[in-house]
DNA sequence: CGATATTTGATATGATGTATAACAATTATC
DNA sequence: GATAATTGTTATACATCATATCAAATATCG
């Protein structure tokens, strides 16, 4: 709907000793009504998807791997022998955006484009074995910080009927 | 994580009577594995958010409102009097970027800026009459086709938890 | 009061994400 | 063997998001 990755909610920068707007008396510069917004579902998944990926990127700072990334290196392991298209097709990427993806992946030795033998027009694209490491630190690092966080507010049964229905509205809306 | 706007999943154009593909004996060429991919919260959020978005524009499409236009006009018709920093603050829109946007509802005569009386750096932000008109009908479409497929999909229950755990993480994550 | 700092809306600019068209090389189809 | 389709790629356009900076107006404080 709009939001930003930004703070929002006017977050007071907590340090700062003088200012006006104490004027906690009147009904004036009080915090804003969010009103019928909160009822719409689209409004929190935005900003709950931009907390959630901007925690992903925290947890994961010292790869240095986004999201997207991360989720081509899974894939990618999981799926040995792919080429570029059926790659990012399944992750809804275009084709001609995942060209300078894997340019990046490729140049940091963390997948390698293979030329097919019976399709010469194709890439097989593998994971290598510094791709694994990192990948592997990734995961631990996602699981002990990002889903453990998620796990510990939510609590791990809310945790899991959540995932079950955004993978219903992903797949069936 | 990744997952753009496109169908992703391959989808097969449904009408094309000749092709390769239909080799269904061997596990080549299968579907790909989601593996550990779909346990991951980000990656269901950012599809699901993807779905939920497309499915309200097309639901909105005869009004040529977009979530955050929808979200902007909203947020105006529920506090009036305010001025551009506090509604782009609320949406966690960045103030440079909110300039833009109020251009584009402004020139369609749905919002109005007004030059505060009380300090006259400010632009008191209103909706006008075709604005709330304009809002009214989208409520009334996102209400009747948006938010009901959703109900239809998930039942009422589930669509409530489901808001109420967004809105959790939104909040405190 | 007057100097300095802050706030507001705005502009310019860059980075990133997303989308389409088109191309050469290769393969499939008939 | 001619035509069509596929694959990776380039170019390009547009939207989104982010930062620095500015002039005008206001606030703060010596």
């Amino acid at each position: 709907m709009t939001v930003s990755k930004t703070d929002a909610a006017d977050s007071a920068k907590a340090s700062r000793p003088t200012r006006k707007e104490p004027r906690n008396g009147g009904p004036e510069g009080a915090a804003l009504q969010l009103g019928e917004l909160s009822e719409h579902l689209g409004y929190a998944l935005k900003r709950a998807q931009l907390k959630i990926f901007d925690d992903f990127l925290r947890c994961v700072a010292p790869l240095q791997l986004t999201p997207a990334q991360f989720s081509v290196l899974l894939l990618l392991e999981k799926n040995p022998g792919r080429n570029q298209t059926e790659i990012a097709n399944t992750l809804g990427i275009l084709r001609p955006n995942f060209v300078a993806m894997l340019d990046g992946l490729e140049s940091r030795d963390l997948c390698a484009r293979i030329r097919s033998a019976n399709d010469r027009r194709s890439h097989i694209l593998v994971v290598t074995d510094k791709g694994r490491a990192v990948l592997a630190r990734a995961k631990k690092l996602v699981a002990a910080k990002h889903e453990a966080r998620l796990n510990a507010l939510l609590g791990p049964a809310n945790r899991a009927a959540l995932l079950a229905m955004l993978a219903t509205i992903a797949r069936e809306f």
